[in-house]
DNA sequence: CCCTTGTATTTGTATATACAATATCGAGGA
DNA sequence: TCCTCGATATTGTATATACAAATACAAGGG
């Protein structure tokens, strides 16, 4: 007979695992969103690479997968995906490696009129997870994005 | 000239959006899961699934799905993709509609010899994190355990 | 000028995830 | 008994995600 059981050994795993939980709570989050911005054909994904390249104006993929945490060949479906909906275009540009991208005019129309669902899904995740665990989360986000250039 | 520009609107977004915050945080401690657990072929979302099968005894999807708000479908793909590696197997059961599974003895053992990755990638999540993000994140979940059943 | 090395991106492959639709079955009523 | 209703699970389809490998290119050293 081995020194723990089974049970005993799921027990604590669950009971203690980071990463179920921060995934259960993910998914509960990306829900919220996604059925928010679902009239306008939009998902959570896509709206954020649509802001980050907003905010950019010309957005290179490799220093916004730095930024996200993302991987670069998730971003290159992504961003592929999103051409081909219109709301990207390729921009020209020196560099022969580069690939940078920008909104189109469509893309930022559509944009303007994320923020109304997006508004109102903030509101639905902050009621669900509560003022305090947002607090948290953001100084948490600063901590991981300093720990990522160090 | 509409009122906020396209990079206003995506500066608003990006420094508030709950759901990009949430998201980077998910897939960094993901990554950390499914870097420890490598070496054993697991990732962290079929440790989990072992767990809870591990503490039911016998699991019935609908009931482990509401628990951690993974839907049905998802659920159903994965245990698909554990059974053909051989470390869960359906029970028999009088009511026709459930497939309840349980672990088989492989299963039970990689489930022993994921404790010690597990453990180390709890500490490295910890770590990166912070103790003040764990403390809330687990009263964060307990309350939308909580909401789901209400 | 060529070669090597490092960076940026894409492709191949596999898993995770969800919504919509379907299939299956149990339970209760007429 | 049969029929509808509700619950359970699977299938069809699409997206998101990552690792490994391949590709494309720039930059610097002989």
């Amino acid at each position: 007979m081995p020194t723990k059981s089974i049970s005993t050994i799921a027990g604590t795993i669950a009971e203690e695992c980071i990463a179920v939980r921060m995934r259960i709570l993910n998914r509960a989050v990306t829900r919220i969103y996604d059925d928010a911005l679902r009239p306008l054909g939009l998902r959570v994904t896509q709206m954020n690479i649509l802001v980050a390249a907003g905010k950019m104006g010309i957005a290179h993929p490799a220093p916004m997968c730095r930024n996200l945490r993302l991987d670069g060949s998730t971003l290159s479906r992504n961003v592929e995906r999103m051409k081909s909906k219109g709301w990207l275009e390729t921009v020209s540009t020196a560099d022969g490696r580069a690939q940078p991208f920008q909104l189109t005019r469509q893309g930022k129309d559509l944009l303007r009129s994320a923020q109304t669902p997006w508004r109102r899904a903030q509101k639905r995740a902050r009621a669900l997870l509560g003022d305090g665990f947002i607090e948290v989360l953001e100084r948490t986000v600063e901590r991981v994005r300093r720990d990522a250039e160090g």
